[in-house]
Order: structure tokens, then sequence, then C-alpha cells
DNA sequence: TCTCAACTCTTAATATACTAAGACATAAGA
DNA sequence: TCTTATGTCTTAGTATATTAAGAGTTGAGA
């Protein structure tokens, strides 16, 4: 049963960060009941019953999951992927705070944040291969 | 005169969309009237001089910016520094999308955005620096 | 069969974001 | 002096985000 679209959708949406929340979930799990959701967090920070139905709800408004009924429940399903979201998120990052450039935010991320000796490594691997990508034959442009 | 404060900040607070571009324009003027602000945009996305009044009372409610009275005017000024609100835009993206880990923004961005060979050898020199940091005899920890 | 727990559907309250109009004051120019 | 453009202060409407209660249904177990 596929959901209603919303209205006026201008441009891309971004899931907010209750429903990325739950989002989590059900790409961890494939896929996932309101109960099931609910009670993948911890006693906690678990969030109301109803409360996890309404965002599941208004989440398949948007398109984010579709619901199948199984017997008389319905088990939600992820229709966006962790990496599109994270595509989509850095890229608005990037134009509202950094002018659509990646280096002011590469730069901030290496004076800010604590990254692993591990990470610098993988990164400078990843370096390279996008040379190779950008020009196969030197490296170089 | 300082500005009243709003109720129950929790935890830091990020300016919105909308404030960020008033603030851009704050941060590169060093300090500006609603005209000023206002003015700043080209015609075609130039904001109501109304709206912009009540966005600047707001985000001076919120402490982002303050305002002095010359003359009869009120000339605004930025509270918060470009690279404040950079360094905390990126920490909320990388715990709502990459689990507080740095690495997995960095590869999605080589992965994403379009990358300037410039930039490629810029980030390089970054990461050698960052390792003197981390440990400035051999650059390994 | 009867009760109850689990579930869906409907409704709603509160907060924030965004946008802008209306009332009123005043400096400056005709 | 009188009008007007420019400003501030007050009020408000629409949209979205977040949270959750209440009504009603039904499968399952006592």
């Amino acid at each position: 049963m596929p959901a209603k679209e919303l209205k006026g959708s201008r441009g891309i949406q971004l899931p907010t960060a209750s429903e990325l929340r739950l989002l989590q979930i059900l790409w961890e799990n494939g896929e996932a009941t309101v109960g099931d959701v609910v009670n993948a967090r911890s006693r906690r920070d678990r969030p109301n019953y109803k409360t996890t139905q309404t965002l599941l709800r208004i989440m398949e408004q948007k398109g984010f999951i579709e619901h199948e009924l199984r017997g008389r429940v319905f088990v939600f399903k992820p229709l966006i992927s962790r990496k599109t979201v994270d595509q989509q998120s850095v890229q608005s990052l990037l134009s509202r705070n950094f002018g659509g450039s990646a280096t002011g935010l590469l730069l901030n991320l290496l004076e800010t944040a604590t990254v692993k000796e591990k990470d610098l490594d993988e990164l400078e691997a990843q370096i390279r291969a996008y040379r190779e990508k950008t020009d196969p034959a030197t490296g170089r442009t």
C-alpha cells in the first residue's frame, strides 16, 4: 500500500533528527514493526509507542519508508539508503556553511575532530584513489 | 542594550538556514543595519525588510548577534564567529549521521564531492600537519 | 466465551521556523 | 511646514517538528 504524498516538497527533503534515529534502526534490521523500533532502544531512551507510530507514518508520507501489512501489524522497510541520506546531509552542510566547497569542510574536520591514526592512513589511500580516478595516467590533472 | 534570553536552550543552538544567510553578511561586513543586510543581496533573492528585521531580533534573542543604537538606527554585529558555527555544524552532522566518527564523513566527502587538485595537496599537507601535532617525533601514534 | 494486550486510526497540543503586515515615530527634503 | 521614506515595535498567520492521548479493532490466551 503506497503512501500519500505530502504537498509542496521543494527540493530534496532530509529526515529530521528524530526520523534519522528511527531510520538507523530500520537500516540495521532491514525491516521492523513499531514495537521492534521501540524496543531497539534501551529502557533509558526508549521512545513512546504512539509517538513512534506517528513518526513512522509521517516518514512514510515523506517517502522515506514504506509499510506492508503482515497479519495485522505493519512492517516498515526503508526506501531510502543510509548512503543517500549521508550524501545529501553532507551536501546540505556544504552549501549552507562552506559555500559548496568540500575543502573548507575537510580542513575544518582535521582542525577540530579527533581522527584516528588508522583513519589517516585510510584517508590518504582514498586521496590516492581519488587522484587515480581523476587522472589514471599520472595521478595529476 | 543586551538581549533578552530565550527559554530552555537545551545544548548548543545552531543558526537556522535563514539565520546563517544573514550571519554571512554580518561576518563579511563586520556590522550592518537592516537595510545593509537587505541590500547585500541581489534584487533577485532580496529578502523582505520586515522579515529581515524580525529575523535579526530573533537572532539577537538567541545570542548570535547584538545591536547598538547609532543615531536612530540599529547597527548589528555578530557575537558568534563563522569558525564556531562551522565547527558546531560539523559536529552536529557527525553525531547525527556518522555516529560521531569523522572518518565516515571524510570518506563520504571524497566519494561524493568534487575536490579540486589543489585542495588534495592542501589536504595531504593538513594530514601531515595533523600527524605532527599528534606525535611530533615520528608522526605516528 | 471473555478479557486484555497489542495494534491502527484520529486528533491535538506545544515549540520553533519563516514570513510579513500594521501602528507609530522621526529625520530629511520639497 | 508638510510630506515621505526609513526605522522600530507589535502582532500574527502558515508550516513543520515533536510528542502523545483517546477511540476503536482484534487475535490470543485464560
